[in-house]
DNA sequence: TGAAATATGATAGTATTACTATTAGTTTTG
DNA sequence: CAAAACTAATAGTAATACTATCATATTTCA
């Protein structure tokens, strides 16, 4: 398996940032609180000067670890899918079966999200909450073209690629895989999204929990 | 067949508008330049000010009419939704096997748009545009619920209960029917953007476009 | 027709945002 | 222990997202 299994630092391009976040007591505190503020009030309403103060610190010191909130916005992104790649592959290892391994990481990407004790700075079930909620939006923009050329989005295709790897062992002739792994990733985000706003436009409600039902019986009816 | 038919007047919600853009010749030339602004350089750079401008106008003859660009942007989404919904129920009118009526709504919402010349101030194919680039943000805000509420995406999830109407005339029994109809219209969207925009992670391609026969066979699959 | 109502255009003003720059103090490190 | 790096605080700027006011032009309807 990839060098992905030996530690728990996650694949984040350098350009998202202007100094590490994880190398300092701050940097850790603005990831942990940004998350929170972030879910709170949504990233519209969301600034650097009231992350600043929430975290009894300064505007301009967030601004020494973050060009815009927007960058940070990424960067928080590529953390989630880089956590997200990383169980992934930990799961579907050593699962020969390619239509259970396909199973799984199907788990993996539709399922709720669990704290993961190990990175204390980082709340994984509030960062899923505001993947589902605002991570479209880093890409539905006028830069994404040049965004995606320096390389901003590559751990959230290298997911989607991941996926699509998986669903070509269980059928190559499939002719639309990577559109039909990038409508599972991006899908059930917009349906955990619904479950929680437009429930009259899902089958799931609050509590209960069948989107990873939902996906997995429709690949098996599209693949099989 | 509904009322629907009867005029080429949309349905929209009359708490987007302060006072209703079709009823003067400013009105109209508002809703015609927003869409070729917004295109042009994004919702995020849109103002109202360079709106004004554009049109020989100003600012606060815009503001009249909408109480912000929010609100224009909920308006030219309903107004998209509604045009789609007309298309969809007369395209399928007098369709009697279900199975192809199904298809001709699913080729109504995830083909290509062309111009409809009955309506001069809008050009649908740019208005398209916008909803495949801009659409998803009106609903991802911390005021879903109460838009919500008032009523601002009823054309929306309208569009997507008759879709799952007609899926249920194919297959009642198939127990996922609201939220396939769902990531349908959502995941066709999504599809558009990736063939501009995320080449690698779809089978589509600038030129070529084979979205629709991607979820007509994948419905196929599901539902028989 | 002429007064009243309505619509538009222009300007000014406010609070907030998204920064940049500077400086002073604090902590780390070689 | 001196230099370097980091952090906090403050001030300042341009743009945004409005609100308010007023003058003028246009419409309407009595």
């Amino acid at each position: 398996m990839e060098s992905i299994l030996g530690n728990l630092r996650m694949r984040i391009n350098e350009k998202l940032y202007l100094k590490d976040p994880e190398t300092s007591v701050l940097g850790k505190k603005i990831l942990e609180h940004s998350i929170l503020l972030i879910d709170k009030m949504g990233f519209e309403s969301f600034t650097f000067k009231k992350l600043g103060k929430s975290i009894g610190s300064n505007e301009s010191s967030v601004y020494r670890y973050f060009e815009n909130k927007h960058k940070l916005l990424l960067y928080l992104s590529s953390w989630y899918w880089s956590w997200v790649e990383y169980r992934m592959a930990l799961a579907t290892l050593n699962i020969d079966p390619p239509l259970k391994r396909l199973h799984i990481a199907i788990r993996e990407l539709t399922g709720e999200v669990e704290d993961d004790d190990r990175i204390a700075f980082i709340r994984e079930s509030v960062l899923n909450r505001i993947i589902i909620a605002e991570f479209t939006k880093t890409f539905l923009t006028k830069e994404v073209d040049e965004e995606n050329r320096q390389g901003f989005f590559l751990v959230y295709k290298s997911v989607i690629n991941r996926l699509a790897a998986l669903i070509a062992d269980v059928n190559p002739d499939y002719p639309y895989i990577k559109s039909l792994a990038s409508s599972i990733v991006e899908g059930a985000l917009h349906q955990h999204y619904l479950k929680d706003h437009f429930t009259t436009i899902t089958d799931f409600y609050k509590k209960e929990n069948d989107i990873t039902a939902f996906y997995i019986e429709n690949i098996n009816k599209i693949l099989l």
